[in-house]
RNA sequence: GCUCACGUAGCUCAGUCGGUAGAGCACUUCCUUGGUAAGGAAGAGGUCACAGGUUCGAUUCCUGUCGUGAGCACCA
């Protein structure tokens, strides 16, 4: 007898040993009809596996949160079937499921173009239409090996000889089509009903750049038709926030061919800079930090005693005078060095903070370059805390308090928080990274945040901890960071004197909140959608005059309003208001101010909101104290 | 940097199976003086990214270069 338990606690006892499938009509035909897979005792299985002892048994449905992935999976092995079959000689690789869908990769004696897509999803739909069953078999690696190498897979074959030789695995196989998978599985390919194939691209076999390039194709999978239609309109709304569109169509700042990756920047767009950067000065002063202003060329002879000339050679531009070498700086720390340098410092100094909105260059690689989110030329609010250790820990902690609630002035409260550890290229030993990374977890732990660690990633002078935040397609962007530093100090001589009157090396914090200034703005334009808010916005309001009988009175209504401090413009041409209001409304200015007779006899200004919402007639000086009001952070 | 795609007026895009191009918006001029998301008319505007090649003829086909986009790799 074995005895299942569901979640509700009921129990059910069956003479031989059930499969999930005949719990699932045991207990109802619709039930039966739904289920996908099974959750045995916490653990995910097909819906064909047989429970041999007693358990707790879940169906999982269509409406269970793992249903999509379970999906998706089966989709992945969908489309490498339909590729299989239309293009013989294609080997499989990898394919799993990924945020918002999943890809497959394939090597094959072409790369896949566009025009392959149609016709695969075609060969996908036949496929699903036939309904074909899902059995699912296990192998020994070794059996697994020769299976697939049987069959012309050498990279799978390749996958399964790196997994260690005792462990079973599982195959599922689809008709001729058989792929390594730990699954679960769909029970047949009929249940596939709603997927579409997105985009192929170039990807590296196992992720590395000295392996040959294979085929990816993305696609994604739902439930339903209804999902997958609802899915890509998001896209596409989404789409719509991108800040490059938004740039050219508000007139914030362009990029052109003479100049990838560096931004220029116009008027309004500068104007958002002017506040972002003022706002941040202001969170220099009331931290401690001393603002200052470093070249933008050094001689060579510095950034080979950092260590820049040997990790980044190929990243730095260079320049030349006079027989000798300049680099372009492509970081701020050692220019902070030297500041630091110019006198004798005492331990009770410490800790001397530093800030700059430093211009940097870096030769990033063409295929990196996205818009003004990853460029060339950038400005950081770059900031050095010289410190001891003793300090590493308050200083990180309260950096961290400080960078949430810069991030939450700009409406930003989603901030996922990493720690960056040692890379394999990098300078120091490892009792010193032990040390480093201790502190950063140790002051982390005390603000009580939560944080992800990510192996490998550090920069090769320390490890770091890292904000991020996603952009309007979810892709995710480091904004601020924070890295300990044992390294610099040492190399370019910056020393203080401590209680003992022994000469040592300080540690360097190097920090930045919003980081770039330029990518922090292109995250702003598409969190805000190009709607800024008033303290933000480029245009606080426009003045239009009705007709040429009032232009005088709204220039100088708009004139008194400038003379406060506010950004607004006078809107005086020859249109008619609605004209004036839709393009005002499209350029998403906060305020429009519509002024005629009425409003010029009583001094008054007819206000509407960027939503439309009529605010009434108020006297000049009731709008300026609501501007006031509004123009700062929430 | 790698793979694929793309580059036509200021912008968004159409078009040419090879015979030097078109729309909407924007722009200019004139008319219109109109109270909350497009008033009307006329006009101007393009070496079809750049350089080679094939061809009687190339914006169109081919090759290369540059740039852009997606993804990969990279991101001090």
């Amino acid at each position: 007898m074995i005895q299942i338990t569901l979640p509700d606690g009921s129990q059910r006892g069956y003479d031989h040993a059930p499969s999930v499938r005949e719990v699932a009509a045991s207990i109802g035909p619709g039930l039966a009809k739904a289920a996908l897979a099974g959750r045995v005792d916490g653990k995910l299985v097909d819906l064909g596996r047989a429970i041999e002892h007693d358990a707790r048994l879940e169906i999982i449905t269509e409406k269970s949160p793992e249903a999509l992935e379970i999906i998706r999976h089966s989709t992945a092995h969908l489309l490498a079937q339909a590729v299989q079959r239309l293009f013989p000689g294609a080997q499989v690789t990898i394919g799993p499921v990924i945020d918002s869908g999943f890809y497959y990769d394939f090597a094959y004696q072409r790369p896949f173009t566009p025009e392959d897509l149609p016709r695969i999803e075609d060969e996908m739909r036949r496929i699903a239409a036939a309904a074909i069953p899902l059995d699912r078999a296990v192998k020994s690696r070794d059996d697994a090996v020769a299976f697939f190498e049987g069959i012309g897979e050498h990279y799978k074959a390749e996958i399964i000889r790196a997994i260690p030789a005792h462990e079973e695995l599982s195959l599922y196989t689809q008709g001729e089509f058989t792929d390594l998978c730990r699954g679960p599985h769909v029970p047949d390919t009929g249940r596939l009903k709603a997927f579409k194939l997105l985009k192929v691209a170039g990807a590296y076999w196992r992720g590395d750049s000295s392996n040959p390039m294979l085929s990816r194709i993305y696609g994604t999978a739902f439930l339903n038709e209804k999902d997958l239609k609802a899915y890509l309109h998001r896209i596409e709304e989404a789409e719509k926030r991108d800040h490059r569109k938004i740039g050219r169509a508000l007139d914030l700042f362009h990029l052109q061919e003479e100049g990838p990756g560096l931004v220029f920047w116009h008027p309004k767009g500068w104007s958002i800079w002017q506040v972002v950067e003022q706002y941040m000065r202001s969170v220099y002063r009331d931290t401690g930090y001393g603002e200052v202003r470093c070249p933008q060329i050094l001689d060579v002879s510095l950034w080979q005693k950092s260590g820049h000339w040997d990790n980044y050679q190929e990243n730095m531009f260079f320049t030349e005078s006079e027989k000798r070498t300049y680099a372009v700086k492509p970081m701020n720390c050692p220019g902070h060095v030297q500041v630091f340098n110019q006198t004798l410092h005492s331990y009770r100094d410490l800790p001397i903070r530093y800030g700059e909105f430093g211009a940097c260059h870096r030769n990033e690689p063409s295929g990196a370059l996205h818009g003004i989110l990853r460029v060339r030329g950038f400005t950081q609010d770059d900031g050095h805390i010289f410190c001891t250790e003793a300090q590493i820990e308050s200083e990180v902690a309260a950096f961290h308090r400080q960078a949430l609630e810069v991030y939450a002035d700009f409406g930003f409260s989603d901030i996922q928080v990493k720690i960056a550890l040692r890379p394999d290229k990098r300078l120091g030993d490892d009792a010193t990274w032990d040390k480093a990374e201790h502190a950063l977890r140790s002051a982390l732990r005390g603000t009580g945040v939560e944080w992800h660690e990510l192996p490998g990633e550090g920069a090769f002078y320390g490890p770091k901890v890292e904000y991020h935040l996603k952009d309007a397609i979810g892709r995710t962007w480091q904004l601020g960071t924070m890295q300990v530093d044992f390294m610099m100090p040492g190399r370019l001589g910056a020393e203080y004197v401590d209680e003992h009157s022994q000469r040592r090396h300080p540690v360097m914090l190097h920090r930045a909140i919003v980081g770039s200034m330029e990518r922090f703005i292109g995250i702003l334009i598409e969190h805000h959608a190009g709607a800024f808010p008033i303290w933000l916005a480029p245009v606080q309001a426009v003045v239009m005059n009705i007709t040429d009988a009032h232009a005088a009175y709204a220039a100088e209504v708009a004139q008194a309003l400038v003379r406060q401090g506010f950004r607004v413009e006078a809107d005086l041409r020859n249109e008619k208001v609605g004209y004036k209001i839709r393009e005002h409304t499209l350029q998403r200015v906060p305020y429009l101010l519509v002024v005629g007779d009425r409003e010029k006899e009583t001094g008054a200004v007819a206000v509407r909101a960027l939503s439309g919402a009529d605010l009434g007639s108020m006297p000049q000086v009731g709008f300026a104290a609501r501007l006031a009001s509004e123009n700062k952070p929430a």
